[in-house]
DNA sequence: CATCCGACAAGAT
DNA sequence: ATCTTGTCGGATG
């Protein structure tokens, strides 16, 4: 639909008063086909067909035949549904919507005269899309529908009527199919998945179930030319998601024809929370050129032509980044932060640590700050009971603290995955134990997308991390400054997972895989001044929290300073200057990283 | 054992 | 009510 209106509108504009153009146009559009295999209660068939209905109307207009009769069958749309109510709805919508537009272009009284009645026909099949063969709902001659749905409706009786109307005709395919993550899928679903996709890859029980319409699309695709597009959640795009789920599509000889890239779609409205889409077209190869929309700042369409566009929605590149639990780089180890599981036992509000010392002094030594996310970016304390194997004995003799172990064993025991009972046996340790003794630099693992940097920070000895950061632990500083750059924000928001639009960053995916060149010493001294001046500039407005010093509106000067002397530094080491946009600069990592990874089985380029 | 994700969820304004 | 922005732990490889 996204595809076809703008395509329809230009040769209406291109015919003009043109006479034998607009009738071809005319013509043209009574063969064009719309199937919506995910058609919920019709709203994209019913756009579809109305829009056509005015162009039709506007041709008719112009050759002076305002008259005339629609010669666009309602029964070229077509939908898939697998609740029988909104099926139904489609149905309904759409007889409404020819005598809608009866009216409004041929009158009430010619409306009346030619309306359908009401059970003659059906064009909404009520089952399970991703079980369905496509070719029976939507056969490639246009001649012949096989499919003969279920009982819910009216079989009809005279076969041929129903038929497309459209030898010689295009197809389109589009849809907004359901969006569902691996864990709620129903046991129906997982065996769609699994139906579909586990000839292609292991890794099925991963995918998004919206992936499935994708391949549907694709396989409809190798059979009968066509061009198709859904809206999906924005996932399918992202992170390890897009590592499965795109050599599956390119596999079927398809590629990304037109995308739009991720925006947030309240168009639900049952509470606030809207989600983050992406709209994808897909195309038999090859692919001459493709179309790349995004809403500039005045929410404004733009779109961009250009020659490829890859899985993650980026221009001209299309080497997939899976994770991987080796470092690409000689840079230091970056691990997970410490998984409480304590049900409020372990951690301490300021409020909770006062009490709990105040009750036995003792209890001070087994205290330490602890942050994830939230806390270090927003630089508020919180605390936990820290407490490690040799000292236990010690640490029991404390009432308070004995007996929040209990709670922790008691709680861990109830839980339905063997991995967390087991833990209940040393109901004083965290899942983890890693802390730095040094230092630790921490990366939160959820962070604002409106940020220039990520908000990266230095701790302190004894500060531990949560399960919602990440940490190098007594690394070195130049790492700091790889962290903090722009280079590396741009990778983690092009590689990584998202949460809606977020940053979301994970030790696999963005930093063992991020390509830096091999450093010199002096290097790694250059890049350590600027992670000192970094925290430098940071510390001059002491007490600022890292959200009001990466305010974007509000960043002080000397720290943006800071950071660029960090982002010159580090990109002249790349190719010798300073990067010019973040086009140029993904292409360089994606260049380097292709590099660095040839050859190690790492790699996971998608087959051209 | 070690994540990656959320037709979100909770706190701020 | 609308906007901003990251918890938490289940299912998975």
């Amino acid at each position: 639909m996204e595809a076809v209106h703008p395509i329809l509108r230009a040769r209406l504009n291109e015919a003009d008063d043109n006479a034998r153009m607009l009738l071809n146009l005319r013509k043209r559009m009574a063969r064009i086909r719309v199937f919506d295999p995910a058609c919920g209660s019709g709203n994209f068939l019913v756009i579809a067909y109305k829009e056509m209905r005015a162009i039709e109307a506007e041709i008719n207009n112009r050759r002076g035949e305002a008259d005339r009769p629609s010669e666009i069958p309602l029964t070229n749309f077509r939908g898939i549904e697998l609740r029988d109510f909104p099926a139904e709805i489609a149905r309904l919508a759409l007889i409404i919507a020819e005598f809608q537009c009866d009216v409004l272009y041929r009158g009430q009284k010619l409306a009346l005269a030619e309306f359908l009645p009401l059970n003659a026909e059906n064009w909404i099949t009520c089952d399970n899309a991703l079980r369905l063969d496509w070719l029976s709902i939507c056969p490639p001659s246009g001649t012949m529908v096989k499919h003969s749905a279920d009982d819910l409706f009216h079989t009809p009786s005279d076969q041929p009527q129903i038929d497309f109307e459209n030898e010689g005709g295009e197809t389109y395919i589009c849809g907004n199919p359901p969006y569902v993550w691996t864990n709620d899928q129903t046991k129906e679903q997982k065996a769609d998945l699994q139906r579909l996709f586990s000839s292609h890859t292991t890794a099925w029980r991963t995918l998004n179930y919206v992936s499935g319409w994708f391949l549907k699309l694709a396989q409809y695709g190798l059979v009968c030319k066509c061009s198709g597009a859904f809206v999906a959640i924005n996932t399918i795009c992202q992170g390890q998601h897009a590592t499965i789920l795109w050599p599956v599509i390119y596999k079927h000889k398809h590629r990304i024809a037109f995308a739009h890239e991720p925006f947030k779609w309240d168009n639900l409205a049952s509470n606030n929370a809207g989600v983050t889409v992406v709209i994808i077209g897909l195309a038999p190869e090859p692919i001459l050129s493709a179309t790349l929309y995004a809403e500039d700042p005045n929410k404004e369409t733009i779109a961009r032509k250009v020659t490829k566009i890859g899985p993650y929605l980026v221009p001209n590149v299309d080497t997939l980044v899976s994770k991987n639990r080796l470092q690409i780089s000689s840079l230091s180890e970056m691990v997970r932060g410490n998984m409480p599981y304590e049900g409020g036992y372990l951690l301490l509000s300021s409020e909770e640590k006062q009490k709990l010392t105040a009750c036995d002094p003792r209890a001070e030594k087994f205290i330490k700050r602890i942050s994830g996310s939230a806390e270090i970016i927003d630089g508020k304390p919180k605390y936990c009971i820290w407490i490690t194997d040799e000292s236990l004995n010690k640490a029991i003799e404390i009432p308070a603290i004995h007996e929040r172990l209990q709670h922790v064993k008691a709680l861990r025991l109830s839980n339905n995955d063997p991995n967390v009972v087991a833990m209940a046996e040393t109901p004083h340790r965290f899942r983890e134990m890693n802390r730095g003794i040094n230092s630790t630099i921490a990366m939160p693992a959820v962070s604002s997308e409106s940020r220039l940097y990520l908000p990266v920070e230095l701790l302190p000895p004894n500060h531990i991390i949560t399960n919602r950061a990440y940490g190098i632990y007594d690394g070195e500083l130049y790492n700091f400054s790889i962290l903090a750059s722009t280079l590396h924000i741009v990778w983690v928001g092009t590689v990584c997972g998202k949460l809606e639009l977020r940053y979301s960053y994970t030790n696999t995916l963005g930093w063992n895989t991020f390509p830096v060149p091999k450093l010199t010493d002096k290097m790694k001294a250059d890049l350590t001044r600027c992670a000192e001046d970094i925290l430098l500039a940071r510390e001059a407005h002491f007490p600022a929290t890292i959200a009001e010093l990466y305010d974007p509106e509000k960043m002080p000067a000397d720290l943006r300073e800071a950071h660029d002397r960090n982002d010159e530094v580090l990109e002249r080491i790349y190719i010798g200057r300073c990067f010019r946009n973040d086009t140029e600069r993904l292409e360089k990592l994606f260049d380097l990283y292709t590099k660095m990874t040839a050859g190690t089985g790492s790699k996971k380029k998608v087959k051209a």
